[in-house]
DNA sequence: TTATATTTGGACAAAAGAGTCCGAAATCTT
DNA sequence: AAGATTTCGGACTCTTTTGTCCAAATATAA
């Protein structure tokens, strides 16, 4: 697999947030209501991306997770290297330790090829142009996301929300 | 991780079989050690390429394991499928079930591209290519690798081999 | 102050990946 | 035919990842 179970659920979770007016906290539950994500392992992620200063949190009722700063700013890229690592964007395709200028490995040249330019577009992709992008097409998540939407807003009715 | 340890290794021990005389199978043994790869595991690993039909095998003195057909016919793509998966090739980045055209993932786009371009070098890198640049360059394999066949060779003076 | 909501962080359980071991089957050598 | 070599395939262990649960800390509300 291309990234960890926890690296989706933290994008998918932070694509969510930055969906959300960024005057308020968003509570964990909720997140992982609607995007049908365990909750206690969820919390676990989330507490990497506060720890990893890409949000912060707040205790206490009405509290949750916000953005720590504007959604333009956080990249792909920041999410998966606070997450997985940044091994992805720098290390040799065949785990070969010594591999590099010197002493390239056999699929070098090719791999760096790709490697530079996922990184390029990692760094490009931020949370804001994948939000848009969603709002846009109303459709960007898959149908199971939607149908665990609709459940939620069943369940619960608007939540009472207070501000930051 | 981009590639699992059994998927590395697998493709490892490609490039070390078809860097040999065709005419003969390699064992197992000799490329673990060469390596520096558990037999055991690896065992396994080349049974999958064996059941894949990108390997053939054959037991008892003098057998051990050769390619099924050509170097050059054999990418890293048949590599990777046979070992991982071909998931990698096809599946959204955020693991989104229903992505697609008409339900495309936020990062759907930009992921399509990379992933496009990762099959097509996947597809184009073979066995030979990867070979060939390491018979060029004489340092294809890293530090580690190379310390390894020394060890190998001191080891075990050339051993005795027989034909297919 | 008391009750409630929420994140924090540690302990634990289950599943998957990585690695080890051993007996059986196939094949060569003597 | 007997013994040695090598792959095959199953069982097992160890580690990492994934997932669950609970008590403690923090904050709001009544």
């Amino acid at each position: 697999m291309m990234l960890s179970k926890s690296c989706i659920y933290g994008i998918q979770a932070a694509i969510y947030v930055s969906a959300h007016d960024s005057e308020e906290y968003v509570s964990i539950s909720q997140i992982a209501s609607e995007l049908k994500i365990s909750f206690h392992f969820l919390t676990k992620v989330l507490q990497q991306l506060t720890q990893a200063g890409l949000m912060i949190s707040y205790r206490g009722p009405k509290g949750g997770v916000a953005l720590a700063r504007a959604a333009k700013d956080i990249s792909l890229y920041d999410l998966v290297g606070a997450i997985d690592s940044t091994a992805i964007f720098t290390e040799c395709l065949l785990g070969l330790p010594g591999c590099g200028v010197a002493a390239p490995c056999p699929a070098h040249d090719h791999w760096t090829k790709i490697r530079s330019e996922l990184t390029t577009i990692s760094r490009r992709v931020t949370l804001e142009s994948m939000g848009k992008k969603a709002s846009e097409l109303n459709v960007r998540l898959s149908e199971e996301f939607r149908y665990a939407q609709s459940q939620y807003l069943d369940h619960k009715s608007a939540p009472a929300n207070g501000h930051v």
